[in-house]
DNA sequence: TCACCTATGATATATTGTATCGCCGTTCCA
DNA sequence: TGGAACGGCGATACAATATATCATAGGTGA
C-alpha cells in the first residue's frame, strides 16, 4: 500500500497552515473565515453548513446566516482546507492542506465519527477506471458507511 | 481487473426481474410500486425523488406526494432494484437487480448522465481497507464526478 | 364481524442549498 | 482627493431535499 508522510496539524498549527495556505492562494484570511475555519475544526465529527453557522453565532455572539458559511465552505474545499463528505452533507477540516489526495472517508453509521485515510494506490486505480470509460477531470468521492470499532463494542 | 457475467436487464426485462426480486423478498409489488419503478427506469440520468414524484403523478393522472415516493425508492434501494447517487441526491435503476456488487458510478458534471461500471477488485480493497480500519459492515460509496465522453468532445 | 397488518395519502415540518441585492471598507488611479 | 471598482459579507427570500405523524383504505385471518 502505498503511503507517504504528511505534516499532520492540529490546533493552532492546523490554523496556520490554513491562513497560510488560502493566503498563498491569493485569498484573505478574513474574521469570519478565521471563526468558520475555528468552528469545522473544533467538530470532533462532520459538521453541516447550518451547524457551523449556529456554532459562529454562539462564538461571535450575533447571528451568522447560514450562506455565509456556505460561501467560505465553498472556498475552503476549493482551497484544500476543508473536504466535503457527500454521503452526510457535511464538512470536516482536512489536516494537511498543503497536500493534495483522493481521500475515503469512513463514516460510521452509528456515532457520526468519520475516519479519513488516503491510499493513492486506490485513488489511482479508480482514477485509471474513470479515465478509461472516457471520463476527463475526474474528481473521486470514496466513501464508506458502515460501523466504526468503537460503536461496534456496544 | 476482476469482472463477471451479468444478466443485463431493460425494458419490460427489467420490470419483471425488479418484480420478481421484490417478490422474492416478500415485499408486495403494488401499482405504486410499479409506477415508481417505471418512471425510475424511464430517466436517463439520475433522478431526484421530487422528479419521479413529478412523473408518477402525472402518468397516474394524480397528485403523487413525495414521502410516498422516498419510501418505496428506501424499498428498492434496500432490495437491490435501485441505487442511490450521494454527491447527487438522486437514484438510478439497477440493471441487474439479481446480483450484489458494490458500484462506481461516474457522474457528468456537464450533462449529468451517470454511467455505473463495477470493478470488484477494487471495491475489494476498499472493503478490506475499511476492514482494517476496524470498519464493520461496510457499504462502500464510491463515485467519480469529471467530464464524460460525449461533452469532453464539446 | 372484528382485530390486525401493510400500503398509501395528507399534511406539516425539518434540513440543506442558492439567488439576489445592498452595504461597507479598501485600493487604486485620474 | 474624489470616486469608481472590487471583494467580503449581511439580509432576505426562496428552492430543493428529506422526514415525521397521523389518518384511511383494503386485505387477511380468527
Amino acid at each position: 500500500m502505498a503511503r507517504h508522510d504528511h505534516q499532520l496539524h492540529e490546533g493552532e498549527s492546523l490554523k496556520s497552515a490554513a491562513r497560510e495556505r488560502l493566503t498563498q492562494q491569493g485569498e484573505q484570511w478574513t474574521g469570519m473565515r478565521a471563526a468558520v475555519f475555528d468552528a469545522l475544526a473544533n467538530f470532533e465529527k462532520p459538521a453541516s453548513a447550518y451547524d457551523i453557522a449556529e456554532a459562529v453565532s454562539r462564538t461571535e455572539g450575533r447571528r451568522v446566516a447560514a450562506n455565509s458559511v456556505y460561501r467560505i465552505l465553498d472556498l475552503f474545499v476549493g482551497a484544500n482546507l476543508a473536504r466535503r463528505v457527500e454521503s452526510a452533507n457535511a464538512y470536516v477540516a482536512n489536516q494537511h492542506p498543503e497536500c493534495l489526495h483522493d481521500c475515503i472517508f469512513l463514516i460510521c453509521d452509528s456515532c457520526g465519527q468519520a475516519v479519513h485515510i488516503d491510499d493513492d494506490a486506490l485513488s489511482a486505480s479508480i482514477r485509471k477506471a474513470a479515465a478509461s470509460a472516457g471520463f476527463s477531470a475526474p474528481r473521486p468521492v470514496i466513501e464508506v458507511r458502515g460501523t466504526c470499532g468503537e460503536c461496534d463494542d456496544d
